[in-house]
DNA sequence: CTGAAAGCGCTTACAG
DNA sequence: CTGAAAGCGCTTACAG
């Protein structure tokens, strides 16, 4: 493999005017970087990365993690999204490697030692990452305030942070809870039930308010026992979907707090021998890939995967190359009306 | 951030010694070493990864590709993953992002500029990459061979090649397929359509001729009209469901591709009035988490997820540290019987 | 505009 | 057993 020197030899020049010519950062004379250009070529050149960042530059590499309310780097990205509670996640992340290998960076997973934030840090300094995107961590994470002080520009993704050179991307998770309920509410329900992701995460909480503003507004009020919690897996949804069952059937429509916590309720009102949408009906959030090929296809509010992705990136590149004070972008979600719901039984 | 130089000052050595504790390559006076080992925690030395990657080691990082089908490494790796027809692999990437981390690599999705396969060698060459893991790439594929040749240790999962420095790791899909077939004649099916994901992929391939074998040694033709290949998207499985139930209605069940093309299969066959597993039998295969949560639950072929990601870390870190000819590692797989296969209607 | 030199933080022969 | 030196391939002040 050509080295720098190669070049240098082969156009007649020194590396270091090899090197102005290929990051553009000097004036060289346009003959010379010509001569240099040729040379770039016909040796097939590329520059060596490690060697690249050791001599100062950050590498073209940005970190990325996953963390759903958990306050530990340890909680590795990708098996936090084993669980297919986290499938949606996958399905941005698609997006977004596209969008990082366009722009020539790699994407790392680094492995911690450690579950401290200093030492966070410190591993994504060590590997001197141009830049950091974090996956739903929670806002009051020590790795949050670590990573806004570090100074390393990091996008968070369903998470909220801001710094200098820290800024946030997510969905408006309160107005699609909204549109949800609105959709419900027009179809003539009153008594909704809501089974919930976990209110110490971003789009748990957004949701519950979304959903119960969306209820006052329709002047239907709260009903605290139609109100359950748990985590974003379908066998959570599905278990707390059967207490609430024990708990009471007075309701005609369920709230799920994502598309996959929907099939976990679907699965245990079908149990108990309630039919969906005839019975009850369901509405899921994010719009993952398969739910129209669920029993019933599945209303749900989409999130724009592809808006957060080139979102959380173009923020990303944009602190990478210094700028700062980034404002945050929340997208906006739409209402995707499959046969989940429909009018509640009395009503048609 | 502490340097060994600090390290060394404070142990009243020289670099060179700091080094050769840290990595064990000589001896070392152990009251030495005891003195190089107190200043190591009291500075808090973490090694600077990128250095040490120029100063000739391989670098302590994985390099993760996923390439159904595709000759290209442009084909990017959670890209392909993105389709839901790859939520098998997301699983098993779960897995072995957990090995790996826990033996304190990184994992890296390089970003590819060209789609060459002597380019696809260089960059991991220029990343310094430890070994490289290979989801689903073909036999044929340029990049195989390139790899094979390239010394870069690698395994290939749910794909074949072998060298002095490369081995795979994959599951018996022919013995999972006759499984599956095992199961549906011994319900008392005899005519068992197959709506199989690309033959060009080994998974594709090693479930048709299971699937046909088993038939063979079940005593019943193999009827060509009941063939159906696709992709492994579950919109497509849908498409071809629906294109073989034009040509014929003449089977009592269906072996399909995977989990996630047994949804695309069960949906077109009740969109046509046909009740599973009443009128049609359906069984998938991986036992992707959300199975169980079907409508009906599915019947599937289990891969073992731990066994193919523990075995293909371990493979990759033996030959990581000098081990060759490590030979290839086949899983079994295992039936898991679930609602959505049943005796043929008039068999009951 | 361009080159010689120093430096990024480590490791590895080479001497002793 | 241990240190001084060279080197990994690049970049960036510093001179000119």
């Amino acid at each position: 493999m050509a080295t720098s020197e190669d070049v240098a030899r082969l156009a007649g020049v020194s590396r270091a005017t090899v090197s102005r010519v290929l990051n553009g950062s000097a004036r060289v004379r346009p003959a010379t970087a010509e001569r240099v250009r040729h040379a770039l070529v016909s040796t097939q050149y590329r520059p060596d990365v490690v060697a690249q960042s050791l001599a100062g530059l950050r590498s073209k590499t940005i970190a990325l993690n996953l963390l759903p309310h958990a306050d530990s780097p340890k909680a590795l990205s990708l098996s936090n999204m084993g669980d297919s509670g986290h499938y949606f996640y996958l399905e941005l992340l698609q997006f977004l490697e596209r969008e990082i290998s366009q722009a020539g960076f790699d994407l790392t997973l680094p492995s911690h030692a450690s579950d401290d934030s200093t030492e966070f840090v410190r591993t994504l300094r060590l590997r001197r990452v141009a830049g950091a995107l974090m996956i739903a961590t929670h806002p009051s994470d020590r790795i949050t305030s670590a990573l806004i002080a570090s100074g390393i520009p990091t996008v968070f993704i369903d998470g909220i942070g801001q710094g200098p050179q820290a800024t946030y991307v997510k969905s408006d998770h309160v107005a699609a809870a909204e549109l949800a309920v609105h959709h419900l509410l027009g179809l003539g329900h009153r008594r909704i039930a809501i089974v919930d992701g976990p209110v110490a995460t971003l789009s748990g909480a957004e949701r519950l308010l979304g959903y119960q503003r969306a209820l006052g507004a329709g002047g239907v009020p709260v009903r605290p026992e139609l109100i359950c919690e748990t985590t974003f897996g379908t066998a959570d949804a599905f278990r707390a979907t059967v207490a609430l069952l024990e708990r009471t059937r007075d309701f005609t429509a369920v709230v799920a707090g994502s598309d996959l916590m929907a099939m976990g309720v679907i699965r245990a009102l079908r149990e108990r021998g309630l039919r969906v949408p005839s019975d009850v009906s369901v509405v899921g959030f994010d719009d993952v890939d398969l739910c129209e090929y669920l029993d019933p296809p599945l209303t749900t509010v989409r999130q724009d995967r592809p808006a957060l992705a080139s979102g959380a990136v173009r923020l990303l590149l944009a602190m990478v190359v210094g700028q700062t004070g980034c404002a945050p972008l929340i997208v906006p979600s739409e209402l995707v009306v499959r046969q989940s719901t429909a009018p509640p039984p009395g009503r048609r």
